[in-house]
DNA sequence: GAATAAACACGAAGACTTTCGTTGACATGA
DNA sequence: TCATGTCAACGAAAGTCTTCGTGTTTATTC
């Protein structure tokens, strides 16, 4: 039974999948590679978490291939705005102006801020079509 | 040793903060009876939780009074901004714009995405000064 | 001060995550 | 086919989180 409801992903599982969104399907050893460029970790260890994420359904994997290629269940976005909601609930008592609030007093540079302000204005022309 | 680094409260010590940062300092007891409204739990875990917490530092208590009386170590502001940071680089790579996105392609009322606008008009109000 | 109740401390069990050593399976080249 | 190297599977250890049973301490009431 590979799954009975999406969780959380971990740490090191969100680490592989970005890895994955980034770089597509992907072997344990490409995944790996990447990783252990900026930590320590064995090769092992990537697999073992690749293994149980593919248990959970986190990811699938071809296995008609062999090394078997293994990609992300879910699209980038998808997965982000669970990870958002779920931040936004459990911390902000799903006030999103106290969230965005939080974001804006640490480290955003004003090109950053005034993205936001530009993205912002297309979200609310497209309410008034 | 009560310290080592200040790492992500779970998702159990989570709701207790949010009970000590809603209601002030508080008993065991005051807490367990607003977290057993909402949710299945037992004295003794709620005791333990935030004993283990004080241990950890995330929250202190005064035990000169008997109940001991625990606060949050952080006000809520101060850790809102480090869970919004750290998903931030975590699930993002540090893309303030992605998050906001993420944000407004769930369920954000009308109202709300009104004030988050009105937020950053007084966010650059003040960097013009 | 003895009995009762409340608050606290302690220890352990179960689930989960991460890490790693070891073994087995598979492909390639000599 | 034999040797070699890569990949995958398995099991276990260590750490953390959550829960709870049990026992001890503290306060209260008579």
């Amino acid at each position: 039974m590979p799954n009975k409801e999406p969780r959380r992903p971990t740490d090191g599982e969100l680490e592989i999948l970005r890895v994955l969104w980034q770089h597509g399907p992907s072997t344990v050893r490409e995944v790996h590679e990447i990783l252990a460029a900026d930590k320590r970790t064995t090769y092992n260890t990537t697999l073992k978490l690749m293994q149980i994420m593919n248990e959970k359904g986190t990811v699938t994997r071809d296995e008609s291939r062999r090394p078997q290629v293994y990609r992300a269940s879910l699209p980038e976005e998808r997965m982000q705005q669970r990870l958002v909601s779920d931040l936004l609930h459990r911390a902000f008592g799903g006030s999103a102006r106290k969230l965005v609030a939080a974001l804006t007093a640490t480290d955003i540079s004003e090109e950053e801020l005034a993205e936001i302000r530009q993205l912002l204005d297309e979200l609310e022309e497209e309410e008034e079509q």
